[in-house]
DNA sequence: TACTCAAGCTTGTATATACAACTATTGACA
DNA sequence: TGTCAATAGTTGTATATACAAGCTTGAGTA
């Protein structure tokens, strides 16, 4: 068994396939334990242990009675704080206004390119999100894709896409660093943000990786505003 | 059993007290499944799901043939990458340095006091940490303890501890918040950074909760020093 | 029509069992 | 004494089974 796959792994890779490739979209149903343990010709308990580990892993969301479901954006909390407390902003009472470019291809630093495993920086996407609250602005968000590496409809409709769009539809995200600089700001972004070119900022360099793509944004808050990140939440 | 805890519940809360009263140290060997299983009287499955859970949370680490044993500081990576990266810093080559104060009552402000849940605030602790690289002060610690929460061998020789003894002793954790924040440092923490005045610092105000003790500290780097988080690592 | 409730499906917990894979120790042999 | 192989013990995977607990749906009733 040290060289042929596990089974519940077996099981695991395919149905994250099949949210990766988009084959089955947000909140939807997915195949009970028991069509598993059918479809697969495995027992209930490996096809539950595949559904549960995906669960853990912030994928899937399961609840007695109802079923297994794949799961939202919102769901996926523990992994993602920042996305979520974004989310915050844009829900509460919609406040939240982004100025949202198209995604275009630019060139990139040498640095950001590493990050991105790119030779060619023409490969680069580049977005900017601009974030108020309050009709203040708070954050500036630079968003760079490897295009090779995003799905393939995106790629088609990038122009259409706007970037928040983008990052719902982006794979699930199972690692992410942040690194975190307090910095001050370029002038021109120092206008944007509205704030005297003296004020200490934060940048956050983040940087994920999943099978689809890789993204690496940076973003840049005005002072006052916090960071806040939560660590995996474990209760017994 | 919604009313009843779960089986696997008991054996993980028991193996959790083992731990953080100290009766089982660092590296120890835990229980078999078998032997858990006899002890509590319940299945080889149930037991191990208390072990596994316990693994997946970073208290235990598990090798097979070997046995389970109590996670070590350096095991507990995906959690605690800040004190990792102190770690880090205090094992490259020795390079760093620390001021290492000795815990001391202070008062406290009103926010720290309820970050901390207490009412006196002569009930807290304070420590200061100044880290050194290449002989370049580069972060200052400051760690506020609740005393009451703080296990009872550490209240009584709190003065002969140093604060990484502490946090080394401290409870394992499994949940953190970090709250960052750009500010400009005070003139005194300035002049202990050897930093000027107006240098964009990160404050950090770290938050933890375990069943022995609650700590928050608040880090201020210097400029260029990043902040590196990981989120929790999760592989197929 | 609107409401109730029971049946059926789904996930959650628990057990018993079997074998595979790996480790560490023990003991026989050179 | 030193080396190596057998062995016992441990975790990992997988199955079959049973019942508990919660949700959904639809039939039947008021």
């Amino acid at each position: 068994m040290s060289q042929t796959k596990a089974k519940f792994t077996v099981i695991k890779e395919h149905i994250c396939q099949m949210i990766e490739t988009g084959q089955w979209q947000q909140n939807a149903k997915v195949p009970s334990e028991n069509e598993l343990a059918e479809q697969f010709t495995v027992s209930r308990m490996t096809a539950r242990r595949a559904l549960q580990e995906l669960t853990e892993q912030g994928l899937l969301v399961r609840s007695q009675g109802a079923g297994t479901f794949v799961a939202t954006f919102k769901s996926q909390s523990s992994l993602l704080e920042i996305r979520n407390i974004a989310d915050e902003i844009h829900e509460r009472g919609h406040q939240h206004q982004a100025e949202q470019l198209t995604l275009k291809p630019v060139p990139v630093t040498d640095e950001i390119a590493i990050l991105l495993g790119v030779e060619n920086s023409d490969s680069v996407f580049y977005s900017e999100v601009l974030h108020f609250e309050n009709n203040e602005p708070i954050q500036l968000e630079q968003r760079f894709v490897n295009s090779q590496l995003v799905p393939n409809y995106l790629q088609q409709n990038f122009a259409q896409i706007t970037p928040h769009e983008y990052l719902s539809n982006e794979a699930p995200l199972t690692e992410a660093t942040h690194e975190i600089e307090a910095v001050l700001a370029k002038h021109h972004i120092c206008q944007l943000l509205a704030i005297d070119d003296s004020t200490p900022c934060l940048q956050v360099k983040r940087r994920t990786w999943s099978s689809q793509g890789v993204v690496s944004l940076a973003i840049l808050t005005a002072p006052g505003n916090k960071y806040r990140l939560g660590s995996h939440l474990v209760l017994n």
